[in-house]
Formats: structure tokens, C-alpha cells, sequence
DNA sequence: GGCGATGATCATACAAACCGATCATTTCCA
DNA sequence: TGGAAATGATCGGTTTGTATGATCATCGCC
């Protein structure tokens, strides 16, 4: 006897007929006609090779044999994970799922609330896990969207989401001007983030200028940074969404620099085809930065 | 999208290309062309409403997309029931699997064991459930197979298996000759089964007959039955078969009765067709019963 | 003995599967 | 820069399978 060649048409018609009784009826229930359902299971009998159900003639139903039984069983297993596909399908297409996006502080602190409250407002029982991964080269594994302060790979895909300028945090009493001249940098105490990707660009730069920082303390934590700005421990620059809500006050002051440093610049990278909710997600996020540009929240 | 129109082929395929990277391998693979699984998948996408991979051009692999991810996930749930179903029918023609036998106690004592012996040499794993359920009017629901003292219900399947005289059983004293007028009972103290079966048909005809034996105790267990005769608290008419291997000694005397009362004749009783397990079954069963019936057993 | 229900069977129209050949695209290498 | 190699898509044609409606055989029941 060959193996596994039934068709999950031919189980339905099985599992129809063991419920309804009769082929007539089971035929009725699933919109064929008693023809049709005699030649599926003659076909299925074929293919498991032994009845699966005696006729005992005339007036009488159908009843199921014992190798009916045995096909019957596992029939009702892959026929309720049918059902089951075919759910999850319509909810994937209805904007349902799981998306899993990385992230990293400024856009989970910023851009992405508004974003996550949209989605969850539209499809209550999404879900949306975010990863936070800041290493030099992250990847996309695993992953649906990706945010990353950088164009990525060349053969993803990817949207330019905003542009967010590098500015000086300082104690108050360092700096006077609302400008800052780069090389005044030179020598001074700074904080800084791990030298990785947009701070290691910005030590770069600086180092390009001629200008070298004494970094007195590194921490991954954005927050943690101005607060040591605020303690007095030394000046940092940070692109200014990274500042959170940090504005100049009696503690510190906010500066732009002389030359201007290149901002960073936020992606969305993804490959290939989206889910419907990662592309809403995507899309909701290109009009979240648009929002934070227009807004002036990327420009000091 | 319309609903569950995927066959399992075109989920086989899927799995194949997501295992192996690429149509032309997993076609390879599957015994297809690459023709035929570009065919299969364009269906597959037909039926899910959308791409299940990507297809980056070129000599790049494909790629399976969030919607393939929804769709694989279940396809190995089914793919997998599929093979395990696969796994069952073949244990199943192999004379493997389950079968279900309603028995009493003779049968299970005197005629069964051998038969279970040469099943399990056959097919250490199978399933072999046995089922006392000594009732007036049994049933084979849920049973493959019956046995039972007498033909059953017209619309089943039967075989006769033999035919078990009825012997009297009579503390040492009582009686002296090998065979004992029936109307010496009449009066006699008496040691029974339960009346239903074969018990209520001997009492009946011994009741037509003119003879009311005194009933002092009755068990549904035969070995109870003999042991109480042994004790001296009375006699009792048992199918030979019944009385295990009891045979007349220093505590207890078997007699044949005048006139022999009809014997407890032994079906064996199905519906419909049997797997190949319990045609196995029933064979051995009709074996062993004329094994018996040939060496004597049946007959004092 | 006829009625009604059951499932099997047949002929036919239609759809699908499969294959072989071919094509378009892209990467890689010389 | 041009061509070889590998990818998947597409097309035409043959085969296979599917669904239908009509008809038939069987059997219980009134």
C-alpha cells in the first residue's frame, strides 16, 4: 500500500460521512453531490489501501471499519489543523500576527509608542515584540523590521525615517554661546555611549577634526549620559532625540556644534515581502518621523 | 481569501523548498520537476491569498515570507500527522494496532491465552484490550470482536466455536455413579453463577424438567463456584469448560447428566469487516476451540 | 409486492497536475 | 565587459483526476 496518498478532501468526506451517517447527507453538508463523495472514498480507499467504510446495502448507513477508524483518527487531527491554518491565514491578512521589530533606545523611547498604540487600538490581540540588540553589525534574522541608525546591507530594503541632529550636552557652566566651536572639545571630560555604531562615527568625526574627547565615562544608557552630564562630570554629544526630554535648564545647557556633525540617521531596513502588520507598522513609523521632523524635534 | 483550499502537496512542497533552499533540490527531492513545484507553490499562493516566498531572481535562493511562516508552521503539523497516519496504516495491514474483545471468563482462562501468545510473537506491539462484561444482553459497541454463549444478534457476524457440555459437580459423597439422573437435583442444595447467560438457560431447563434445585450461594466467579462444591456446602452444574482444571479427586466428583442438558455452545461474534489483527484473532480462536473440542475437552 | 432510501456505476465535461522546453533575470568569474 | 551558470516563471500538450446527472442494484419496511 503507497503512502500518504490522500488528499485532505477525501478526509473531510471521511470524517462527514462518520458524523452524518450516510453519504447522502454528508454529501449535502459539504456541497457535493452522493456521487462525488462515493468516488472520494473509493479513492481514498485506494489510497490507504482497505475499506474504511462497510455498505451494508439498502436502507441502512454507512459504518466506519477499524482501518477507518485508524485513517479517521489522524484525519480529524490534520483537518482541525487545517481549520486552524486557514484562521491564522485570515488573521494574518487582516493585520493580525506577530511582527518582531528590533529597536533601539531613541525609537523605542520616541517614535515608537504612538506607533505600538496605533496598532494595538486597530488589532488588540496583535503581537509586537521588540528587540533591542545595539551591536556594530546587527542582523535581520529573525527579525520583520529592523530600526537602525544606518542604510544597512545593500540588498535590503529600507526607508529613511528622519534625521537627527548631534549636539552638545553640557554642565551649565562650560559653555556660554548656543553655538559651540568642535575643536573647544578638544581635551575635554566627556560621556560618552560604547563606541559602536553612531557614537563610534561621531569619535570619528571628531577624531577627523583634530579633536580629542577624554571620555571619563561610557554607559549604554542614554538617559544615564545626560544624567552625568548633570552631575557635572563632563560635556557629551548626542544626536538630539537621544537627549530625551533634556532641555537647557539650571543645570545643563543644550549647544549645536561648529562645524555641524553629519546627523544621524534613523532606518526602518527590512527584506522582502511584509506582513500586513509589519507594513502597517512601517508605515506608521515613516508618519511618526515625519511628524517628529516637521515638529522640530530633530533640530535644536 | 477563500478557505483551506491547500492540499497537502502543495504543503509538502513548501516544507521542501523552506528545507531546501532552493524549487529545483526540493523538486529533486520530492520526485517532481521544477516546472511542477513552481506550479504547485502558484497554487498554494492562489489558495493562502498571497506570495509564500520571495524570489529574489537569479541564482539567490528563494525566501520564505512572514505569510510562508504562517502557512509552514501548519503545514508541519499536518504534514507530520500525515506521516504518522501513514505509519498507522501500515502497522495496521502489518496485523498491528488495537484491537478491542469482549470475553468471560472460560474464554479468558481456557481458550484465550495461547491465542494471545501467538498474536504478541507475531506483533509484540499490538494492542490487545480485553473486556468482561458479562451481561444479560451485551453489546458490541466499541468491541471488534465478542465472544459470548450463544448466536447473538441476527445482523452480526458469527462463528460457532464449540459446543461445552454441562457436568455436575458434587461434593465427594453425594454421588456415586458417572452419571446422575437430573431429577436428583430437585431439592438439592446448589451452587451457582449469577442467573443470566448460560446459568439462566440451565436453571430454565432444569426448571422444565420438574427439577427446582436450592440455590444456597451464588458468585460470578467459576473457581468460587468449585471451591464452595470442595467445601461440602453443595453441588453445582457448570459447563465442563468452566470448571477450570477441576476433575474428580478426594474433595469433589464430576458426573454427566441424564438427560445431557443442551451444552453451553461458545460464538465468537463480530460486525462487519475485521482488521487484519482481529481476523488474526478470530482465526486463532477457532484454531485453539477445535484443538479443544478435538483433544476432549469439551466432553467429561 | 411495491415504495423509498441507500450507495455503486457510467458517461461526460471540465479542471488540474505534470512534464519538457524555453525564457528572463541575476550573480559570478574570466 | 561579456559570457557561463543558476535561479524561477511561463507555455503547450498530455495525462490524470474531479464533479455531475442519470441510472442501477440492494435491502428494509409498510
Amino acid at each position: 500500500m503507497i503512502i500518504a496518498m490522500f488528499e485532505l478532501r477525501h478526509l473531510a468526506a471521511l470524517d462527514a460521512i462518520a458524523t452524518e451517517g450516510t453519504f447522502g447527507r454528508a454529501a449535502t453538508r459539504l456541497g457535493y453531490t452522493q456521487s462525488t463523495l462515493s468516488q472520494q472514498i473509493a479513492a481514498l480507499e485506494r489510497a490507504v489501501g482497505g475499506p474504511v467504510f462497510d455498505r451494508p446495502g439498502g436502507p441502512r448507513p454507512a459504518r466506519i471499519t477499524p482501518l477507518g477508524r485508524v485513517v479517521l483518527e489522524h484525519a480529524r487531527t490534520m483537518l482541525a489543523a487545517a481549520d486552524a491554518a486557514g484562521e491564522d491565514i485570515a488573521r494574518f491578512h487582516a493585520g493580525g500576527g506577530r511582527v518582531d521589530v528590533g529597536t533601539f533606545q531613541t525609537v523605542t523611547n520616541v517614535l515608537l509608542p504612538p506607533v505600538v498604540a496605533a496598532l494595538r487600538s486597530d488589532h488588540p490581540d496583535c503581537d509586537i515584540r521588540l528587540v533591542e540588540d545595539e551591536t556594530e553589525t546587527p542582523t535581520l534574522a529573525g527579525l520583520d523590521l529592523m530600526f537602525f541608525d544606518g542604510p544597512g546591507a545593500p540588498d535590503l530594503d529600507r526607508v529613511r525615517l528622519l534625521a537627527d541632529e548631534h549636539v552638545l550636552v553640557a554642565p551649565r557652566a562650560m559653555f556660554r554661546a548656543s553655538r559651540v566651536a568642535v575643536d573647544r572639545l578638544d581635551g575635554v571630560p566627556m560621556i560618552g555611549l560604547p563606541p559602536i555604531c553612531d557614537q563610534r562615527r561621531v569619535e570619528d568625526q571628531l577624531a577627523d577634526l583634530g579633536v580629542r574627547p577624554r571620555f571619563v565615562f561610557r554607559t549604554a544608557d542614554n538617559q544615564a549620559v545626560v544624567s552625568m552630564v548633570r552631575g557635572g562630570l563632563g560635556c557629551a554629544v548626542l544626536p538630539l532625540l537621544a537627549t530625551g526630554s533634556a532641555r537647557s535648564d539650571d543645570q545643563v545647557t543644550l549647544h549645536r556644534l561648529r562645524p555641524a556633525l553629519p546627523p544621524r540617521e534613523v532606518y526602518l531596513l527590512w527584506q522582502g515581502t511584509l506582513s500586513p502588520l509589519a507594513a502597517r507598522l512601517r508605515d506608521l513609523s515613516v508618519a511618526a518621523a515625519r511628524d517628529l521632523t516637521s515638529s522640530g524635534a530633530c533640530r535644536l
